[in-house]
DNA sequence: CTAAATGATTACTA
DNA sequence: TAGTAATCATTTAG
């Protein structure tokens, strides 16, 4: 890049005002003249810092007018598109990525990120099916499952905007400036786009931190949810009486089967995973302290002897579900603390 | 308010 | 895999 300036200089004569300056050229002194228009250019080009501003302006606008500018900058812009912006391309196509498709999903399926209500009340219903609490109170915690779902979703739709027009009014920004500077350096359409396409990129891997700190807040809203433990209720007197009445009735052997499981379940409307955990918590504690529970097994184990007294007075044991062994020869635990529980 | 009671969950065992 | 033991988180009693 040294010498080819001089070069021309040496041979160029008289062709500055050369009215035919098309793409191709014709024969050699065409050539020539073209090549010293270029000379003068890169020359401009090279001494136009050294220039002060308003000189420099001057220059700038001077070159712009030039009449081989078009044909330059097209030059420029194709060796430039065949080096440097060849090699980025080669690694741009990046897949979309999978964890954003699965966050998207989540929110979707979450009726974060669909349709107004439906999408939302359906995952809330599911949700509260999946609860599984036999509907007593259940529409309250479900409306307010809906009403916090709504509050992350509407907080989820403003940030997302606001991400979305801070992209586009940059995006604007940086186009008007690269059209802009295309006037005095060499910047193709396609790599105006390929910048708009990297601007975009990188808002969508913010939007995506948006995306995660929203599926979070919906997991933890959910778990919260399904989570029993947090908003146990305690089982009804009745329910309470129906479990303690089998229980004290069989404590030689206070492990319903499947079916006395079942049974017990319908008659206290409640889960047979929860007559199960009730009897697990039972026995531990039972076990852990006879003493405490004293009273409580007298009393059921009376009531059970009234109760199979009348029952049999009739002629029926419609009552009590399924017994096989109760109080017969059982020691109530007055009389003794039944070591039967392992 | 604190402590006890209680339903659910977890890690482990036979 | 059902059961045990420890523990959690909540409700209820005092």
């Amino acid at each position: 890049m040294d010498e080819q300036p001089r070069l021309m200089h040496s041979h160029g004569v008289g062709m500055a005002g050369h009215p035919g300056l098309g793409q191709h050229m014709p024969d050699g002194t065409e050539g020539e003249g073209r090549k010293q228009d270029i000379g003068d250019i890169l020359q401009q080009i090279m001494t136009i810092t050294d220039q002060s501003l308003d000189e420099a302006q001057a220059r700038k606008h001077a070159l712009n007018c030039h009449r081989m500018k078009p044909a330059l900058f097209n030059v420029l812009c194709e060796i430039k598109e065949k080096t440097v912006l060849s090699i980025r391309g080669a690694q741009e196509e990046e897949p979309p990525d999978p964890q954003l498709m699965r966050l998207d999903n989540m929110l979707l399926a979450e009726g974060v990120s669909g349709p107004e209500k439906g999408g939302g009340s359906a995952a809330a219903a599911a949700a509260a099916a999946a609860a599984g609490g036999a509907g007593a109170d259940n529409s309250a915690e479900h409306s307010d499952y809906r009403a916090k779902l709504s509050q992350i979703r509407q907080i989820y739709h403003t940030e997302l905007e606001k991400y979305e027009q801070a992209c586009n009014e940059f995006t604007t920004h940086v186009m008007n400036l690269l059209r802009e500077q295309s006037r005095t350096r060499p910047i193709s359409p396609k790599e105006i786009e390929r910048m708009v396409g990297i601007i975009h990129r990188k808002f969508s891997s913010i939007q995506m931190q948006l995306k995660q700190s929203t599926c979070e807040a919906v997991m933890i809203l959910r778990s919260r949810f399904l989570d029993a433990r947090r908003k146990r209720r305690n089982f009804n007197k009745q329910a309470t009486e129906i479990l303690n009445e089998y229980f004290y009735s069989h404590l030689s052997n206070p492990y319903p089967s499947e079916e006395a499981k079942e049974e017990l379940a319908k008659k206290c409307s409640i889960t047979v995973s929860q007559v199960s955990n009730w009897f697990g918590n039972k026995r531990i504690r039972y076990k852990k302290n006879i003493g405490k529970f004293q009273e409580e097994a007298n009393m059921y184990a009376a009531r059970t002897a009234v109760t199979a007294a009348s029952a049999s007075a009739q002629g029926s044991q419609a009552n009590s579900p399924s017994t096989p062994n109760s109080a017969g020869g059982y020691p109530s635990p007055c009389y003794q603390s039944s070591r039967r529980i392992q």
